[in-house]
RNA sequence: GCGGAAAUAGCUCAGUCGGUAGAGCAUCAGCUUCCCAAGCUGAGGGUCGCGGGUUCGAGUCCCGUUUUCCGCUCCA
């Protein structure tokens, strides 16, 4: 552990000094869980994004793509279960460290008065035998329309309370009642917290009437709530899928861990629609896809692996995640989830529009079932980016930090690099460097000793460093460097491309062609 | 949110009893022209996270606060 914390710690470091992420807002003391992405991170990410959607997207004829806005509907999140699921108000008890819904504390304290008038009428009851009568009882007593009185009082102030946001009007009531908690039997309570998970701003101008909207948490129901659309402009047939590359917002209480845990974060996502009686055929189907995906990118296979949900959301009927042992250990990479109708029925109701496909092969109408396939594209980047760190020991002793980034998703692909900075080098490795800009990223630079530029080009990643020496003058060949074995090899000009070409496709760090996605 | 630890240059860190802000690496300019960092010369870069307090004087002591890491808690 203390050897991940440590490994964990270079990590943000090289991300930092080399230019792939910063805190955010940094000149202003930074931002809690919030991250950017420099020169490189941004090119890396970019790579991983475009990789994803080409695997979904391009080699598979019946997935198309999708771009909703961060906007959207309110009554979405109804739908959704969003809002109710994750809209209490919570409380946490300073001694007993025990978190409570504050509007539970106070009911279980109104439960108690009313089992004191329930007490109360039961007494009467035994004195006045048949003679009792209950209602009046209840009216007339005053002991109970005393209780009764504060029962109503104390729920006017909790539901005025919630509706208006007024937490510590809440808080004050708890304190007011005397409310200790059931463990510690303490008052030392916290402030309370409104613990909704989604961000919410205002839309419309003020006279008109503002209305609260949400930055959306997921973009999931971006898709569910296009379906029709896009099944019909782009006449899909079940079985189908729509991919959709986006922000999402979720306001953590713990936001933490490097970009593993972001209060703004990017996800891929992808919904395939199908039949309903065969989402455990296509779980199956996806769960092995998405994992092939994961090992294209050749970071070792012992670093993945499935968990299995036992423990089951409100909308599905199977799920797993796909982790990867990232520096602070095995956790959720990707989640794969078989969400039946839940979605697409739950917007059927709430818009009161059908949404329903019609199946030619069964003459049918049915709402379709789906299974989902939700991965973070920050969480990719710092799978890719922890796993390919090394700082490694030579053999003639000295140490270099070297990414090994699988060479399609590195943020440089090649640098040029005159051998020395005189002789008409430079002007031969510009050359180079103008027949190749075109096609891949590339980075020219002639300052510092050659070993020296080789090793800035490790620490970001770069698979290939083309030396351009006094040989190129003579028979146009160059130097190709490997970044993993450090193994130079002489090769023609006008070859470069197709080497970079080649190897820039989908590789393992080894050098060993994957075929999954070719 | 609770508890613990930390914060000094881009990075890693030193800074003694409270007395003028330091190093290595990195960066930049030049020299060198060499195929795997650490050759030479020079330069830039700091309100010591921020705000108070104690003191003649605070990077150093005290209080608060922010951010980060760790544990707990939470997590569709």
């Amino acid at each position: 552990m203390a050897n991940n914390e440590e490994s964990l710690k270079k990590i943000i470091s090289h991300a930092k000094e080399y230019g792939f992420v910063f805190p955010s807002s940094e000149i202003y003391d930074g931002l809690s869980a919030v991250y950017d992405y420099g020169p490189f991170g941004v090119e890396l990410k970019k790579n991983i994004a475009g990789h994803w959607w080409k695997a979904m997207v391009q080699h598979h004829e019946n997935i198309v793509g999708l771009d909703a806005a961060i906007f959207m509907h309110p009554t979405i999140w109804k739908a959704s279960g969003h809002v109710d699921a994750f809209n209490d108000p919570m409380i946490d008890n300073k001694d007993s460290k025990k978190r409570y819904r504050a509007d539970v504390l106070v009911e279980d304290y109104l439960a108690k008065v009313e089992e004191k008038i329930e007490k109360e009428a039961e007494k009467a009851a035994k004195k006045f035998g048949d003679a009792f009568d209950r209602t009046m009882f209840l009216e007339t007593n005053p002991r109970v329309v005393e209780y009764r009185q504060k029962i109503e009082e104390i729920k006017n102030r909790l539901y005025k309370g919630l509706e208006n946001n007024d937490m510590a009007g809440v808080k004050s009531l708890i304190e007011d009642l005397e409310i200790v908690c059931p463990v510690s039997g303490s008052r030392n309570w916290t402030e309370v917290r409104q613990f909704n998970l989604m961000f919410s701003t205002q839309i419309g101008s003020l006279s008109e009437g503002a209305n609260t909207i949400y930055l959306r948490p997921e973009t999931a129901q971006g898709i569910f709530v296009n379906f029709l659309n896009v099944q019909k402009s782009a006449r899909m047939k079940i079985p189908f899928g729509i991919a959709q590359i986006g922000k999402a917002f979720r306001n953590e209480i713990v936001a933490r861990q490097f970009v593993f845990r972001m209060r703004e974060f990017e996800q891929m996502e992808m919904q395939f629609f199908i039949r309903p009686g065969t989402e455990l055929e296509w779980y199956k189907f996806w769960k092995q896809e998405r994992m092939n995906w994961h090992l294209s990118l050749g970071l070792p296979a012992t670093k993945y692996r499935f968990h299995d949900h036992e423990k089951l959301a409100h909308y599905a009927n199977a799920a797993c995640d796909i982790e990867f042992e990232f520096p602070i250990g095995f956790k959720e990479l990707e989640g794969i989830h078989s969400r039946t109708d839940f979605d697409l029925g739950a917007h059927q109701q709430y818009s009161g529009k059908k949404i329903q496909y019609f199946d030619p092969e069964l003459n049918e109408s049915y709402v379709p079932y789906v299974i989902e396939t939700s991965i973070g594209l920050d969480r990719t980047f710092f799978a890719v980016f922890s796993s390919a760190y090394e700082e490694e020991k030579l053999d003639d002793g000295s140490e270099r930090v070297v990414l090994h980034l699988p060479a399609i998703l590195a943020p440089i692909k090649a640098a040029i690099l005159p051998l020395v900075a005189k002789d008409g080098l430079q002007e031969k490795a510009r050359e180079i460097m103008n027949l190749l800009k075109f096609e891949y990223r590339c980075h020219y630079e002639e300052k510092d000793s050659i070993g020296r530029r080789y090793r800035r080009q490790d620490a970001i990643g770069t698979p290939y460093c083309i030396t351009v020496d006094h040989q190129t003058l003579e028979n146009n060949t160059v130097t190709i460097r490997d970044r993993d074995s450090m193994k130079q090899e002489r090769v023609g000009i006008n070859s470069i491309n197709q080497i970079i070409g080649a190897n820039s496709g989908i590789i393992n760090s080894k050098g060993s062609i994957i075929k999954a996605f070719l």
